[in-house]
DNA sequence: CCTTATTGCTTAACCGATTCAGCAATGTTT
DNA sequence: AAACATTGCTGAATCGGTTAAGCAATAAGG
């Protein structure tokens, strides 16, 4: 089917070692004369010879290929996330093989595991958090990776974030400044450090605002984006609690679904409650244009992600870069 | 860093052969010892071996990798596009390497050809459709692909798509059978055939029912998603035409944007004017509860996508598959 | 007991590149 | 003209696997 060197290197009666250098672009540098050069460059265009990326990335050790492991690429921020880290990732001549752990840390060890058989040079992991081993075994092995949108403190590793507790701090915050007393708090995947974190975020804002944390007006919600449970979950909510002026989400998925319940309910929400959200999105921001809106800065996110792993494949030796994105706050 | 065969062969003072057949689990069928597979793998697993993938794959021929181009990651419909191949892929011990051509066919042709090169085993791809040299390319070598979403007539390849025109045509005839008569049209990537064939099925729709094209109902954007350009050719629409009372929709990315333009200018239109929309999403089937949907099967598509490309990978001569995949039709 | 099979391994070529060491033929010094 | 440098290439090893062919030792068959 396709040419190789050797075979190029027998039409021409010339060693593999001068055509490889010459192909390579080193033609000049190995002090091959010009005209073996132009020959063997118009040989290789006649016959259409193509590198074979694999064998070249076996001798040299470099596959340009990163890795990037995430929860699922159909979710909306996951592929936003891909998209910038992907546009990044190209202007330094990389490619992407993109792989869904689904939120499981099992799974995302072993992504990690394939990945780097597969000889990719780095791996940018949002990580499920459920268990260690996979990125353990990296920092043991010294492998480039990078850790975005959540990592682990007690680990020393890159890793690109936000402040989540603050964000939330500042969502709460400004919906009692707005003049809200009765503030709810709607959850998800709880596991998680960050939510973890934005729950910390929600209570000190309470506190430092002379609000008391009402149970009542905490709703965890098993699934993101699970309508039948947040039917359930706010209907009781609205049930057992009246009053209600508030309500901060700790996902703009999650603010998506009450909304669409409150909209089916024909529960009139516009000037009654104020919303607040981590994140959000076009249709969000249509259905409640006075959203307050901790929104986190993806592009930057995965551009960093993706220089801090390049340097780091470049100087394995680099002291880990530890980075805490501004979040952008609207409407607050 | 890494354990190879070699080196483990050495230790144990095997041939690599043996070593490579029991680590590859062709122990049995060739013949090796019981007590030398225990063996070798006792010591492999002592010494944390890794097979490198790429030194397999060059000597197989086969990556297990499928390269998958798409205008844009990012984008939700593509997104969930790549997952529902991704989960099919993965059942077949395949990864995805994603590369997005925004919608540029020089480009398109620039991936295909370095996915090439990087070896993989066969191509996905959402065609431009601006130009047809990478396509052209592959099947000239008859190497492995299939394409998604768009396709072309003249060609034949494997593709999976719907019927874009009788998809639009029964948006259309739904808004007429609900009495709609001024029905207008918006859309845009005009360039596309999928979208000239949806324009195509607004046409008929309204021919087969003795309703007239007015041109002044036919809007076409330039982008899918600026809302400025959304703002200022929607105006001219409702100024320069009264009493429009439908509008078919050729991407729910327009209809979102325009209910977007709807809502903040607080121009009610539910129960005045009726949607109907080539895909959808949970945002705007809240917005608007009775939107008609012609949706596109985008998992099945990715499914189908996947087992039609590996069929074509196990038989390269393999009669090419042509798939038109039936659209759901909602609230029409 | 000699022939033939079977078992259990080894040898070596190969996949398609890269790269170090080296060598012959010129060119330059002195 | 001898000594040395430079030019322009070649040879061979290497990356880490796979796999066809073959060989020695043991087992089975007649």
């Amino acid at each position: 089917m396709s040419v190789s060197i050797k075979e190029i290197a027998q039409a021409l009666n010339l060693s593999k070692a001068t055509v490889s250098w010459v192909l390579s672009g080193q033609g000049k540098a190995k002090r091959v004369s010009e005209a073996r050069i132009k020959q063997v460059q118009q040989y290789a265009e006649e016959v259409n010879y193509r590198p074979n990326h694999l064998a070249r990335s076996l001798s040299t050790g470099i596959t340009n290929t990163i890795g990037l492991i995430i929860p699922s690429i159909g979710d909306t921020f996951f592929a936003q996330m891909a998209q910038s880290i992907e546009a990044e990732a190209e202007k330094h001549n990389y490619v992407l093989t993109i792989c869904s752990s689904r939120g499981d840390g099992k799974r995302e060890a072993e992504l990690i595991q394939m990945l780097r058989d597969k000889q990719v040079d780095g791996l940018i992991i949002v990580p499920s958090e459920k268990t260690l081993t996979g990125i353990n075994l990296l920092l043991k092995d010294n492998f480039p990776f990078v850790l975005i949108d959540r990592y682990f403190p007690q680990l020393k590793t890159n890793y690109i974030v936000v402040d989540d507790t603050i964000g939330c701090y500042h969502l709460t915050e400004s919906l009692i400044h707005k003049g809200c007393r009765k503030i709810a708090y709607i959850t998800t995947d709880t596991h998680l450090r960050v939510m973890e974190l934005r729950y910390n975020g929600y209570i000190n804002a309470l506190k430092d605002n002379n609000l008391c944390f009402n149970e009542d007006l905490y709703v965890e919600m098993e699934k993101n984006n699970h309508l039948k449970e947040i039917d359930e979950k706010i209907g009781n909510l609205l049930n057992n609690v009246s009053d209600i002026d508030g309500i901060v989400f700790s996902t703009h998925y999650l603010a998506m679904g009450v909304i669409h319940y409150l909209v089916q309910k024909k529960i009139p929400y516009q000037n009654q409650i104020q919303i607040a959200s981590f994140h959000s999105n076009t249709a969000l921001e249509i259905l409640v244009p006075d959203i307050a809106i901790a929104r986190i800065p993806i592009e930057e996110m995965g551009v960093r992600a993706v220089d801090t792993l390049l340097s780091n494949i470049k100087q394995p030796e680099m002291a880990k870069k530890e980075m805490t994105l501004d979040i952008i706050y609207e409407r607050l």
